[in-house]
DNA sequence: AGCACGCCGACT
DNA sequence: GTCGGCGTGCTC
């Protein structure tokens, strides 16, 4: 009998289900396939996981068959499956919810409607095909074959000649399309065909989407600078003795840690093992592709949302067949089906995509962990500019620290120039630009060199601050940001509730201009066209990105100086790497620092630094400029100096005095519901139940509103728990989860998040 | 999620 | 009397 996971991602259906197996299908259900069996009363049709097959009886009653088998082969081997239970129960996701984050969307069930009004689960794993043609007779026979014919069909005659001249040479098939100097159309050979002369065979063929990459010159590695080495000599001996270890490789931008990673993976194909590399989406451009595959050719697979679904199935059958030894893929490729597995690579570690904001609220960083476990196999975090989650691992001896302070041409971080915004006379004309950024952009645009703008879009609109000195109001309790609410006119503690109305002179100048901040690329891009109208501005946000290839059609245009200025959000702070651009500017630091997030400070420094690093990387020297309302903020002057060490002490001291991660782990549990009393009873009760359950040593933040309160027609609430020891919380939560989930159907949602990394 | 069972109001 | 509202429980 088999075990099966439905899909009904219910809490009262997160289990599996006895299944008998029916004789026929006795070789085919096996662990990891999907399948398809009726489930509850009218045996509706529903995908299923195979996770088990046992004598085991679990069920005293009389079991249902199997209906059918989807795959003729598992889908996720048994490492992967152990995975999906654990995800489940770290995460508190429901079971069949993880099994699907781990398979390519093609392999999603998808219901159909058939015209008899009945729904069947179909395969939308759309196999490639391309047709052959087999010849099927001798040469000779094709020669008599072509006297019989008409002599005027010479289509046919050619088509018999080709044969005949194929059947000698070893009558390998020759693909339909390309056939030869004289390619045949489709009805000749049909006709062929039907004459008994060829067979058309459809062969599967993979979308490959970097094929013209497998087929560069490759690279070589380079020799390893002191640092670099340094850093591989602690690192190979984990890999050659199947050790999982982890490292945190912190190197400043331009140190060389690519290297590092391409040097490391090498030794561990050289040990007849795999290696596994994420790097986050936004920075997974084709150059870093390109990178990979020049030194490891087409044994690299690449796994990311800009593919389509058939070339990302595609790359992911390449790497579930063994074709593939190498996988650099974004997030949800730490789930990619790779066996035999020597290395787990995390670049820019720090990075929050790595966590996904919706159900199963993983981290790729504690899969890559569990894994590297399964594997016996190291964990390499990498970062200029670790989380301080990792630093603080590593400075416990829990990771094994190594350092790279060195930038591998041995020339200096660019300079970074803080203007003051205060101080700023800003007018309609000048919009955001002060005359410093202004001047700056000008000699770059007169000595024909190129600039990248950031502005940072984060948090846009969304607190209060002083343009005079740069205040910006926070919460009496949590010395947490407040957040601004347009719809009451207050500003409000998103952790713990507290709410004040929106002052109109500032608490700590007495000034006027308090008003609420926020700008847009659009609009910077209008008054750059006032201010400097020879310049050519391209523009990249999610508005100009979205289209498929239209982030990599912005770089190339850049990269080919069809623009002068690159005007962007903080995608263009990650990976990118254009030699002519010699200025940097940063039109807005001090949005994330407004946000409602203790890990305000953290993303902010983390955004100048990694902003600053792409600044006059070849022989021409680069400047930065940053523009801000609070250019004492420590964030800040330490991003100016490069200094990653200080930033984390000092932070530490931040987060050890107001008892946040790393000194204590979060939670944070969230209800919404159509009526907002509805939603506020569900909180209140999940925080009374709680509050009995929790030690004195746990803290509960809230129960709050939502800072969106009401999105989506819905009321949200939440809370958050900070605590450090709590052996019984993960068992509370669970039946807290149950409990709640039942009243699941009168409108509740439930979401319950591990070490959040978004507190909105 | 979907479907059945079951216990209360207002209708042919 | 019964049709049907949706609360509650269950699905191998």
């Amino acid at each position: 009998m088999a075990k099966v996971v439905v899909d009904v991602p219910t809490m009262q259906t997160n289990q599996p289900y006895d299944y008998a197996i029916p004789a026929p299908l006795a070789d085919n259900v096996v662990p990891g396939v999907r399948v398809v069996v009726g489930f509850g009363k009218g045996d509706r049709e529903v995908m299923g996981v195979v996770v088990d097959t046992t004598d085991q009886q679990d069920f005293d009653g009389k079991l249902k068959p199997i209906m059918r088998v989807l795959d003729d082969h598992p889908i996720l081997d048994k490492e992967l499956l152990a995975l999906s239970r654990w995800m489940a129960d770290d995460t508190f996701a429901f079971w069949i919810t993880c099994l699907q984050a781990m398979l390519p969307s093609a392999l999603h069930a998808d219901t159909k409607w058939l015209a008899n009004g009945a729904k069947t689960v179909v395969n939308r794993g759309r196999v490639a095909t391309e047709d052959f043609i087999v010849p099927l007779l001798k040469h000779d026979e094709y020669l008599t074959l072509v006297d019989q014919q008409r002599t005027n069909a010479k289509r046919r005659i050619t088509l018999l000649q080709a044969l005949a001249q194929w059947s000698t040479d070893g009558a390998e098939p020759r693909l339909l399309s390309v056939a030869g100097p004289d390619s045949f159309d489709r009805t000749t050979v049909k006709a062929g065909q039907s004459q008994g002369w060829l067979r058309i065979e459809p062969r599967e063929f993979y979308r490959r989407p970097y094929a013209n990459l497998d087929a560069q010159a490759r690279t070589h590695a380079l020799t390893p600078t002191a640092q670099q080495q340094r850093a591989l000599d602690a690192l190979l001996p984990a890999i050659d003795g199947h050790k999982d270890q982890t490292f945190l490789l912190e190197g400043v931008t331009g140190s060389g840690k690519t290297e590092v990673y391409l040097q490391a993976i090498a030794a561990t194909l050289a040990q007849g093992r795999n290696a596994l590399m994420l790097i986050p989406e936004i920075a997974l451009t084709p150059q870093m592709v390109r990178n990979v595959k020049g030194r490891f050719g087409a044994d690299v697979a690449v796994l990311h949302s800009a593919l389509s679904d058939g070339e990302r199935f595609d790359e992911w059958r390449r790497i579930e067949r063994g074709e593939a030894r190498v996988v650099v893929g974004a997030r949800s490729a730490a789930f990619a089906p790779l066996t035999n597995i020597g290395l787990f690579i995390m670049d820019e570690e720090h990075e929050t995509s790595y966590k996904q904001d919706d159900s199963p609220r993983y981290h790729a960083r504690d899969v890559l962990q569990w894994r590297g476990a399964y594997h016996h196999a190291p964990v390499l975090l990498g970062s200029a500019t670790p989380s301080l989650e990792s630093r603080a691992r590593a400075a416990k001896g829990v990771y094994t620290h190594l350092l790279m302070p060195e930038r591998a041409n041995q020339k200096p971080l660019p300079p970074v120039q803080i203007v003051d915004m205060r101080a700023a006379q800003l007018d309609s004309v000048s919009g955001d630009f002060s005359n410093e950024l202004l001047n700056a952009l000008q000699e770059r645009l007169d000595r024909g060199e190129q600039s990248v703008l950031m502005l940072n879009r984060r948090g846009f609109s969304s607190f209060v601050m002083c343009r005079e000195c740069g205040y910006v109001a926070k919460c009496p309790n949590c010395d947490i940001s407040l957040t601004l609410h347009m719809d009451s006119h207050t500003l409000r503690c998103h952790y713990c509730g507290h709410e004040e109305p929106v002052p109109t002179v500032c608490p700590s100048c007495g000034s006027k201009r308090i008003r609420y901040y926020g700008t847009g690329t659009e609009k910077v891009e209008q008054s750059l066209h006032k201010l400097l109208p020879n310049a050519r501005v391209l523009r990249m946000d999610v508005d100009t990105t979205r289209r498929k290839g239209g982030h990599a059609k912005i770089l190339k245009a850049f990269g080919q100086h069809e623009a002068d200025i690159l005007l962007g959000t903080q995608m263009i702070a990650k990976g990118l790497d254009f030699p002519d651009v010699t200025l940097v500017g940063v039109i807005n630091a001090d949005t994330a620092l407004g946000l409602p997030d203790f890990r305000a400070s953290e993303r902010t420094f983390q955004l100048l630094t990694q902003v600053s690093g792409r600044a006059g990387r070849a022989d021409k020297a680069g400047a930065v400029v940053v523009q801000t309302y609070n250019p004492d903020h420590y964030a800040i002057q330490l991003a100016q100096h490069h200094d990653y060490e200080h930033f984390f002490v000092t932070e530490m001291g931040i987060r050890h005095q107001s008892g946040y991660p790393p000194y204590y782990f979060t939670f944070k549990l969230t209800v919404s519901h159509p009526e907002d009393r509805q939603a506020a009873k569900a909180i209140y009760h999940l925080a009374d139940e709680l509050k009995h359950s929790l030690s004195d040593q746990a803290v509960m933040l809230g129960p709050t509103r939502g800072a969106i309160a009401r999105l989506k027609r819905r009321y949200y609430y939440q809370i958050v728990i900070k605590y450090k020891n709590e052996p019984q919380l993960h068992a509370t939560l669970e039946r807290l989860l149950t409990e709640t989930q039942v009243g699941s159907r009168n409108g509740f949602q439930v979401a319950f998040d591990r070490e959040p990394l978004s507190f909105v």
